[in-house]
DNA sequence: TGCTAGGTATACTGATCTGTGAACACACTC
DNA sequence: GAGTGTGTTCACAGATCAGTATACCTAGCA
């Protein structure tokens, strides 16, 4: 949006540093000399790459947002039925969040940031928006009666699955299965 | 749990301006010269009563924590049906998060603090198992063939439904519903 | 040859934050 | 009347954090 260039070798470990300790740690308790230190960088680069922290965390929101993007289009498209493609996002979500799962990285940034001016806010909205269209177009071709309706549900379900994911509880959700009734019940009602 | 003795009236204080001011603008946002400050208190007041920061944390989830459970259990005491009263907690999430909604709070603070070792984890868990629990009992009560699977079920459907909501999106997700649904589906499998 | 962009190295400023020390005041109770 | 608990006032230590200043280096390119 705002910066079209692309990043030079410096910003984009920079960045890559960020994604890691951001969603381990936190956006206010990783501080940017820590960042600039595991990217291998002096903190006068990072400041000439990105002007100041918020436009980094928007950089770090922005980058994951394009890999999660990536990740699910290619798990849709794999799908050969229409119906299984639907609930395609929720396997994704399942590699996804295989080895640290500390929620949603948009959500956890909403938490830290009190005001709502800061762009990652946009971002985190288009991220979830991005998210329920697709599942609308995907309901549409499944040829599902009533694929907003259905599109939201799977929203609030994936959400679900992602907040549950940081709590250290013995049962574990399983969204995929409780997702595939979800799109079974849309489908067989008239 | 580890402290039994009741609060001071500067304490109750000290927790009530913690909890406006944690949730709305974050943990680490918030200062304890803030606090102090919202409460009409010294800092000095403060730190006699909880010690540290972290210990104020805890407990101002825990002060949350009861005002939540107490308003469930009030909600869920006042249904006569005991199918209805299985979602009465989704009703119970309408009433509470009317005015401000920034998420659940102890997503939201696991979100902030990095370390697993924080006393607010075992809260936050703590709080989540309650509800499945509660869950469980109700789905029991009304006569569902598998409690646990619905239970689990409608806990992971009611952290979406927190979860999207400081989304700043134009679908409302609408939680009961769905939540209904879910009991209806469950009762009907024989 | 000289210019520019990307990056390094290092020190520093100013603000903020958690937490402490020490002396004092008031109310209640034994 | 002495002691104890609760709270105030104010100053301050120590650490961390975002962001800046200055000088230097190197590779590509005209």
């Amino acid at each position: 949006m705002q910066d079209t260039r692309p990043l030079t070798p410096a910003g984009e470990r920079i960045v890559a540093a960020a994604e890691e300790l951001f969603y381990d740690r936190g956006i206010t308790a990783v501080g940017v000399d820590l960042i600039a230190e595991h990217s291998g960088v002096t903190k006068r680069t990072l400041y000439n790459q990105f002007g100041s922290k918020d436009r980094l965390v928007a950089a770090y929101l922005a980058a994951r947002d394009r890999r999660w993007q990536s990740l699910v289009r290619a798990t849709v498209d794999a799908c050969d039925d229409p119906v299984e493609a639907v609930t395609a996002p929720f396997e994704a979500l399942r590699v996804w969040s295989g080895t640290n799962a500390r929620g949603c990285a948009f959500i956890n940034a909403l938490a830290e940031l009190p005001d709502a001016s800061h762009p990652a806010y946009v971002i985190a909205a288009d991220q979830k928006r991005w998210l329920v269209n697709l599942f609308e177009e995907l309901a549409t071709a499944a040829g599902c009666p009533a694929p907003g309706a259905l599109a939201t549900q799977l929203l609030v379900l994936h959400e679900g699955v992602l907040a549950t994911q940081p709590l250290p509880l013995d049962t574990l959700p399983g969204g995929v299965e409780l997702a595939r009734s979800l799109v079974r019940a849309a489908l067989a009602r008239p």
